[in-house]
RNA sequence: GCGGUCGUGGUGGAAUUGGUAGACACGCCAGAUUUAGGUUCUGGUGCCGCAAGGUGUGAGAGUUCAAGUCUCUCCGACCGCACCA
């Protein structure tokens, strides 16, 4: 065995082997219990990013772990291809973004393999190939002919100057990033699928979801938002342009008294109409229009409205109540209209403060508190008042009289509502897949025949930034149908689209008759793991478990989810540094270009840039970015420590869900690790021939390290498979060798025994973690067989087993002694040997016992007073 | 603004079901080895204190024999908000 660990050839070694032994292709076999562990698919930007590879190397541990446990594991990878950053790209570089993404996927390929995931190639897909976004399209066109997809008019960012509608991410303080004219809202045709109509499944189906993080579900419940309210009518005063009535609908229809004033959206067709002859209401409905399309700007601005003069009246009381137009309805929310009341909502509260609106307190506290409603808005449930013949009523009771006395006038009813919306998959970009819908002359919509289909998208372009390609080319526009002329569909789809069904494409990447192989998909689905970003736990994993129930229902899979178990990992964070240019911008320093003063505790006093040893600003620890500049390329630190050392740090430094800081010694600290674990098994081979191991004849030092190599191998175990605690299982494969050190006595052949135990769990515990050194040292350590289909290590029960045990021993919750007692002790010993300890009798001394608590196997609590 | 999460030594973190706060590692200090630096090894390291002991998990309150963990209020940081993916 070679002295010294050498992370170049030893890598090498492994992955050659990997490779001739396409030991990561897997094929459907239901005589195994199958394991489908599958990360979230990059975006091709070019270069892999710390991100990715936490991502990857905890889905290739918690899949080589299952693959030592026996199991069938898929472990796929593909590229989510379309999308806006290769638009950019292109323009920038003068390149189609076709060719720069598929270089992008070669050299990101050729990083994954570098890193050693152990990934089935062989159904590698790439969504913007025709392969795959022609079933994509296909399934589109049987949405159409369900009824399942439509086309509405919805608003979009819109940059007057060039002409273009812009992403949310394109508008910049409330500006078009590219030449900074005042972004507008436009309401443009667009195409959108019936997420609601599922809305409810997607709802209770959360409650199966027992794998899902608590807060991921949460947050999609909100999302959905289901509500139990009414809708009612409010007829107008003065009938307007035909229009006599409007709705609403409200969750807190118990304070139906207490409304002072309405409120419409400014796309409202109400208000729409108004501002027809009322120009100083047109002016204020345009104003609205100036700002992006993006719930948060909409939420952070300020609150405006405008009187329209008219008057609604109160469905119960007849009252005249007067009608405004106001910023903060969004037309796309219920009816787009609101009743106010400003006494039990706080936003309602604040637009009646400005305008001078009145406010009427209808509900009072059902503790019997006094409350001022002129001084803040009173929005818990309470009691009815002021509210005549409902008053006295609570929350639910009032709902009920309140929605019957509207039910009976003609004028509501109880209604459930959701905060869900459908579905927006149009795009007006070049980089998707065409929406494959055709138009004749007369408008008239139908959907690509399945015999035409894919509509192929044009790779050879050139972008100039403004206009899809696409859009400008009649030669790709025109077409016929039927022998009439027709026009091609020349929006995109949403990259959701690609990336709602892909794990469901893996299962069969290959298969061309159709858009799943459902033999294969039943074999393998649903995902059994699957993990990506926190920044997912809405959009994607609701569309994606929306696209499951629609192929469901299509009849191209069984389940009703695609996704038992998530693991949602925590950003990669590291130290940014900047100085203040001349002109008042931050110039963001590398951190590789900085060096520290420190403390004499090691706390960072001040840094340097090194080319010039003048100062520079600490800017604090932030995700690691382009923009901060503080990104660590991951090919460096293969290059320089390995991939082992790489998959070891991003384990060990924290807890998969939680965020990682990036700092250079540290990875050094992981290096040091393999290197240290390496030497040791190079002595112990050196130290000579180990005997059988004799488990009924070892000594006390023997049993303790193998109850030690036992317990770790149950906690390793454990931290894998249910916690996803890599980093603990780490610090006790660390334990276990400081153990293996401490004990060292390689003069008898039955310690080496026991040490070669030691060592060859450890190398097993490590391989999903650190494969390449697992792969060598297994054979160094004798083992002819693949580490890859090693059976994990279980433990032995009875190498666990203690005769004695340590429990504390406090007075009055304050740790005095440590005592150590039979294993078996029942609560009576354990007691009495604290009482008679001397340590604790210190403290109970001249005290009166008032009573003892035990914890058998854990601590005694002697609570004692003054006498 | 709305929804969600987090806050523990100089640093990353551990404490799994309310039961020993600080495992494991980085850094730092001291020593050994080394021509020197690096490597490697040994010991120490929350804070105050000579010690006994006290104190300590963002701040404040509460429940409990016992709170990092549960409840409430506040402060701070982060993620998402439907066209970034």
């Amino acid at each position: 065995m070679e002295e010294h660990y050498n992370h170049a050839t030893i890598d090498a070694e492994a992955q050659a082997y990997w490779q001739e032994n396409r030991s990561f292709e897997v094929t459907e076999d239901p005589s195994k219990d199958k394991f489908y562990c599958l990360a979230m698919f990059p975006y091709p930007s070019g270069r892999l990013h710390m991100g990715h590879v936490r991502n990857y190397t905890i889905t290739d541990v918690i899949a080589r772990h299952q693959r030592m446990l026996g199991k069938n594991v898929l472990h796929p990878m593909g590229w989510d291809a379309f999308g806006l950053p290769a638009e950019n790209a292109a323009i920038q570089n003068k390149l189609a973004p076709a060719s720069w993404t598929y270089s992008n996927t070669d050299y990101m390929r050729k990083q994954l393999q570098a890193l050693g995931f152990g990934l089935d190639w062989s159904r590698e897909v790439t969504t913007c190939k025709p392969d795959y976004y022609r079933w994509e399209q296909w399934f589109f066109t049987r949405l159409y002919e369900k009824g399942l997809a439509y086309k509405k008019v919805s608003a979009v960012n819109w940059c007057p100057k060039d002409q273009t509608v812009l992403a949310n991410e394109q508008v910049v303080d409330g500006c078009c990033w590219r030449c900074d004219s005042p972004v507008e809202r436009k309401e443009i045709p667009q195409w959108f699928i019936k997420i609601t109509e599922y809305a409810e499944e997607l709802l209770e189906g959360l409650d199966e979801l027992e794998g899902w993080p608590e807060q991921v579900k949460t947050m999609q419940r909100n999302w959905i938002g289901k509500s139990r309210g009414v809708e009612m009518t409010f007829d107008l005063a003065q009938p307007t342009a035909g229009i006599e009535q409007f709705s609403i609908y409200t969750t807190r229809p118990d304070t139906l008294m207490g409304v002072t004033y309405m409120c419409l959206a400014a796309e409202h067709p109400l208000s729409l109409a108004l501002a027809k002859d009322n120009a100083e209401l047109a002016a204020f409905i345009e104003s609205c229009k100036v700002q992006s399309v993006a719930e948060a700007d909409m939420a952070a601005m300020e609150k405006r409205g405008i009187a329209t003069g008219l008057s609604a009246k109160h469905p119960i009381t007849g009252e005249e109540i007067p009608v405004w137009i106001a910023n903060y309805v969004l037309m796309d929310y219920g009816s787009g209209a609101v009743m106010a009341v400003p006494a039990h909502d706080q936003r309602d509260w604040e637009f009646a403060t400005k305008y001078g609106l009145p406010i009427k307190q209808v509900i009072a506290p059902s503790s019997g508190e006094e409350c001022d409603v002129e001084t803040a808005a009173f929005v818990d449930h309470g009691q009815l008042i002021n509210s005549g013949e409902f008053d006295g009523l609570g929350f639910d009771s009032g709902l009920e009289a309140i929605a019957a006395k509207l039910e009976s006038l003609g004028r509501g009813k109880i209604t459930t509502n959701f905060r869900l919306r459908d579905w927006g998959v149009s795009r007006q970009r070049y980089w998707g897949s065409p929406i494959p819908m055709l138009y004749l002359n007369d408008g008239q919509e139908i959907p690509v025949p399945a015999d035409r289909l894919p509509v192929l998208l044009p790779e050879e372009v050139t972008m100039d930034g403004v206009q899809s390609p696409i859009k400008q080319d009649e030669s790709w526009r025109k077409t016929d149908y039927n022998g009439q002329p027709a026009e091609h569909e020349t929006d995109t789809f949403d990259t959701f689209m690609e990336s709602s069904w892909y794990y469901a494409r893996f299962t069969c990447a290959q298969y061309d008759q159709g858009m799943i192989d459902k033999e294969a998909a039943d074999y393998w689905l649903p995902v059994d793991q699957y993990v990506g970003g926190i920044e997912h736990a809405i959009l994607h994993l609701l569309y994606a478990r929306f696209f499951h129930k629609l192929m469901r229902d299509e009849g191209l899979v069984s389940s009703n989810e695609p996704f038992k178990r998530l693991l949602c990992q925590g950003m990669v964070l590291a130290p940014s540094f900047y100085r203040i240019a001349d002109n008042g911008s931050k110039e963001w320093i590398s951190p590789s270009e900085v060096d520290f003063e420190k403390d004499d505790k090691g706390k960072m006093l001040s840094a340097v840039r090194r080319s010039d040893g003048a100062p520079v600003e600490i800017g604090g620890t932030v995700k690691m970015s382009k923009s901060k500049n503080n990104g660590i390329d991951p090919q460096e630190i293969v290059d320089r420590y390995g991939a082992d050392t790489v998959r070891l740090y991003t384990m060990f430094t924290s807890p998969p869900d939680q965020t990682l800081e990036w700092t250079d010694s540290a990875v050094e600290g992981s290096h040091r690790f393999i290197r240290k674990l390496w030497k040791m098994v190079h002595g112990h081979l050196d130290a000579g021939t180990p005997s059988a191991l004799e488990v009924s004849n070892l000594d006390s030092q023997q049993k303790d390290l193998r109850r030690k190599t036992h317990e770790t191998i149950a906690k390793v175990n454990d931290d894998y498979g249910r916690r996803h605690t890599f980093n603990t299982a780490i610090a006790a494969v660390m334990e276990l060798l400081n153990e293996v050190n401490k004990l060292a006595d390689r003069s008898t052949p039955n310690h080496l025994a026991v040490e070669r135990e030691a060592l060859n769990a450890a190398v097993l515990l490590l391989a999903p973690i650190t494969p390449h050194v697992s792969h060598k040292l297994w054979h160094y350590l004798g083992n002819d067989n693949d580490v890859l289909n090693v059976p994990f290590p279980q433990a032995d029960e009875k190498a666990l087993v203690r005769s004695e045990i340590e429990v504390v021993a406090q007075v009055n919750g304050k740790v005095r002694a440590k005592l150590t007692v039979a294993a078996d002790a029942d609560k009576a010993t354990i007691e009495q040997s604290a009482l008679n300890d001397e340590r604790v009798q210190k403290f109970t001394d001249g005290m009166t016992v008032v009573k003892t608590i035990v914890v058998p196997g854990k601590l005694v609590n002697i609570v004692v007073k003054p006498q």
